[in-house]
DNA sequence: TTCGGGCGTAAAGATGCCGTTAAGACGTCT
DNA sequence: AGACGTCTTAACGGCATCTTTACGCCCGAA
């Protein structure tokens, strides 16, 4: 397991104190800060390094802010905070409506903007990709609950399923009987292991191109079993 | 190109001139109102007709407007947005974390919260990346909440709707009675089987070409339903 | 070689789930 | 208040799935 990369941020004001109050406080909650004075600057630093959300003041010098949010908005999807003095709901709308994501007034609290950077986050998370396990013959698609055997799928009862999805999630690992007993059946279940005999048959009968030498399915006698890709 | 459906709009507040005030401007704009005095009705309707977005107020009577955000969240990702008289940080840090999109303290100016609904609108829509789903029999317009079969469109129940929705959504993909259970019904109703079992035999009946063998509507005995394209 | 434990296979019975239907409850409009 | 559409609830037959049992094979140990 690697760590996950630092969601990286894109703060946009000219004013050196914010800038740097932003910067301390963002890093401190483990993002990675970049840093911009101007709406060009912004751009630039956008296209080049792709953050993960840009907080953007209005108030800035050269290109306005609302036209830096449509410059963005132009080739990214990027979540932008509007952060300015300005109050007059005018502005709101046109920054909102322009394609902001949020607004907040200067001065804000920080946890405020902290909290109103986490939900702009997590609204933003892409689905996780989905795992699949492939071997030459079949297809196991984790997320659908689907097995594909050449281009028609494979009928697996639950239990089937439950035993299948295990294996092979612990691909080429030997995953003991009592291991796969109390993930299926329960904590109770630990000897019942005729159990495995008859559901493990059903499962090759479906997937082993030769279920009585099973290639993928191999059976450790007296141990478990293991899932060979 | 067929008329949209009309966004829904549940209003969420115990002063009646808000409530009056937001309907009549939120209608003005082609929106789609629902209105809730309560916590717990909040909860009930919003499981009941399955609304586009939420406007809450925090300061209700009975349940806290976050328990509300939490009783949502625990089964839908219907866009938030709060309302309320509490500027303090501690709260809007409170409701943001529970799960709410935003946060607009009273009293607002309607523009402002129009251009909020906009923007928090916008930003859920990527989540409908594809419009339509089309089949050999049938079209299902995700956008226009609407199903043709042919020239004419086939009328389905707003549960029926739910269901067909979440499961075009998840095409291909098996989709567990749990989660079918859970996404429309609420976070209670974990185990009314019964209620998939009438509503599928009803959608089917309006939807597959040979009801008592479907094609698309798939079901896996012991674990869900499967949307087949 | 003989024995026994572990395993694979097959089939029958038991179990629980699913589709269907219909009637009553509920909510929403006119 | 009444009528309509919709949802809930219950009952039942049919069927997929699981359990249970029995039997034969293989292989290592005695």
């Amino acid at each position: 397991m690697t760590t996950p990369a630092p969601i990286r941020i894109l703060v946009v004001d000219d004013e050196p104190q914010i800038r740097s109050a932003l910067d301390v406080n963002l890093r401190a909650r483990g993002y990675a800060v970049d840093l911009a004075e101007s709406g060009e600057e912004a751009l630039h630093r956008a296209a080049a390094h792709h953050p993960d959300l840009v907080l953007l003041d209005l108030g800035l010098p050269g290109i306005d802010g609302i036209d830096v949010v449509r410059g963005l908005r132009g080739w990214t999807a990027v979540p932008i905070i509007i952060l300015s003095v300005r109050e007059s709901e005018a502005d709101k709308v046109a920054a909102l409506d322009a394609g902001a994501d949020d607004y907040v007034t200067k001065p804000f609290g920080m946890n405020e903007l902290l909290a109103r950077l986490r939900a702009t986050l997590r609204r933003h998370q892409p689905e996780a990709p989905q795992p699949t396990v492939r071997t030459d013959d079949f297809v196991i698609d984790l997320a659908a609950k689907r097995v594909m055997r050449g281009e028609d799928d494979v009928h697996l009862t639950p239990t089937e399923w439950a035993i299948v999805e295990y294996l092979a999630r612990h691909a080429g690992r030997l995953v003991t009987q009592r291991q796969l007993l109390q993930h299926v059946w329960g904590p109770q279940y630990e000897s019942e292991t005729n159990y495995l005999r008859v559901h493990l048959a059903a499962i090759r009968k479906k997937l082993e191109p030769n279920p009585s030498q099973p290639r993928y399915l191999i059976t450790e006698a007296g141990m478990g079993y293991r899932f060979e890709l």
